[in-house]
DNA sequence: GACCCGGTACTCGGATATAATATGTCCGAGTCTGTACGG
DNA sequence: CCGTACAGACTCGGACATATTATATCCGAGTACCGGGTC
C-alpha cells in the first residue's frame, strides 16, 4: 500500500502556485515542465484539485490554473484527500460477521474492535495533513531554500502567467 | 489508496490465534473456515506473519500456527508492517530536482519539505497502531461482545487445536 | 480612429489504452504424526 | 511388547491466472486572443 505519486505532483503544484500574482493563470503544460512530468497525465490530477475547488481553472491562451483559495486556507489534507477521495484507508469487510458460532441473534451495536483502532490510525493520519497549511510550507520553503533560487523560481513562474 | 484486505485477515486471526492453549497449533484450514475466506490465499497472509515472527508455525498433522510472543508483545503496527511492509506510505521522487531554475551548485542538503510533512504523518499513523497491543484488543472484546458468543467461541477454537 | 466579428491557437475535460499491483488459485517438495507391520 | 517403515495430513514456497487500480496517452469541446473588416 502505497500513496499515488499524484499526490507529490499535486503537493507541489500548489506550491508553485502559490507564485502566481492575481488575476493571472499557468498552465499545465508549465508545470509538468517545471516538474518534469507527463502533461496529459498530470492534468488528472489538477483535474482533480479543480473538481475539489482548490485551484481553478480558465480556457484559452494565458489560460491555466491558479489556486481558489489563499494558501492559509488550503491544508494538505484537502490536496491529498482532492487525490486519494476522503475514504477511510481501511475497509471493514464485517468478517467477524462469519463466525461460526455467532447465532442471529446477535447483533452488531458497536462497529468491529479492529476497524476501530485501523480508522483512530487513519484519523490520526489525517490530523497531521490537517494541521499543515500551504502557507506553512511557503515559509519552510523560506528558510531552507536558497534564496536565489527561489527567487529565480518566482520569476520563472511569472514569466509564464 | 487503500489498505490490502490481508491486513484486516491477519489482524482477526491474531485475535483468534490468541485463544490457542500454550503449545498447541491452529491450522490455516482452521482459521479460513472460521472467516469464511479463501484458506490459500490467507495462507500468504500467515506466511508473511511467520516471516516477521509475529506467529509461528509447525508441519504436520495438526500443526498450523500460534502466537509466538505473549499478546501483549504484539501491537497492531507489528502486524500491519507485516503485511503491508515498513516502507513509508509516501515515496518522494525528488522532483524538486527538476525545476529548471536550479543549477549544479544548489545541493540539498535538507529532505525535500513536502515529503517531511507527509511522512511525519506517515509516523502519526504508525504510532496509533503501535500504541494498541493485542491484549488491548482482547479486552475490548470482551467488554462489547456477548459473553456466551466468546465462550463458543473460544470452544470453537480449542476445539480444533 | 473605434468598434465588431470571425478565425486561430491554446486551454481544459473526459474517454481511452497500457502497466503494475492486489487478489485468488493451484501444485509439488518437505516434514511431522499416527498407524500398521514385523521382529 | 517394542521398534521401524509407511501412509496421510499439513505447512511452506513458488508458479500461475484474474480483477482492480495506477499510470500514461489521446482527442474533442470550449474559450480567449488577434487580426481584419466595417462604420
Amino acid at each position: 500500500m502505497i500513496l499515488k505519486n499524484q499526490n507529490e505532483w499535486a503537493l507541489h503544484c500548489c506550491s508553485v502556485l502559490s507564485w502566481v500574482p492575481p488575476e493571472r493563470y499557468l498552465s499545465t503544460k508549465a508545470l509538468a515542465e517545471f516538474h518534469d512530468v507527463p502533461k496529459e497525465y498530470l492534468s488528472k490530477a489538477l483535474q482533480a484539485l479543480s473538481q475539489a475547488g482548490i485551484v481553478e481553472g480558465t480556457l484559452g491562451p494565458s489560460g491555466g490554473y491558479r489556486l481558489a483559495r489563499k494558501p492559509s486556507d488550503i491544508t494538505f489534507l484537502d490536496i491529498v484527500e482532492a487525490i486519494e477521495g476522503k475514504g477511510s484507508t481501511f475497509a471493514c469487510t464485517e468478517i467477524r460477521k462469519n463466525n461460526p458460532c455467532r447465532t442471529a441473534k446477535h447483533c452488531d451495536n458497536k462497529p468491529c474492535a479492529v476497524a476501530r483502532v485501523m480508522w483512530e490510525a487513519d484519523a490520526a493520519w489525517r490530523n497531521t495533513l490537517r494541521g499543515v497549511r500551504l502557507s506553512d510550507l511557503a515559509k519552510t520553503l523560506k528558510e531552507t531554500v536558497p534564496a536565489d533560487l527561489l527567487e529565480k523560481t518566482g520569476a520563472w513562474v511569472v514569466d509564464r502567467t
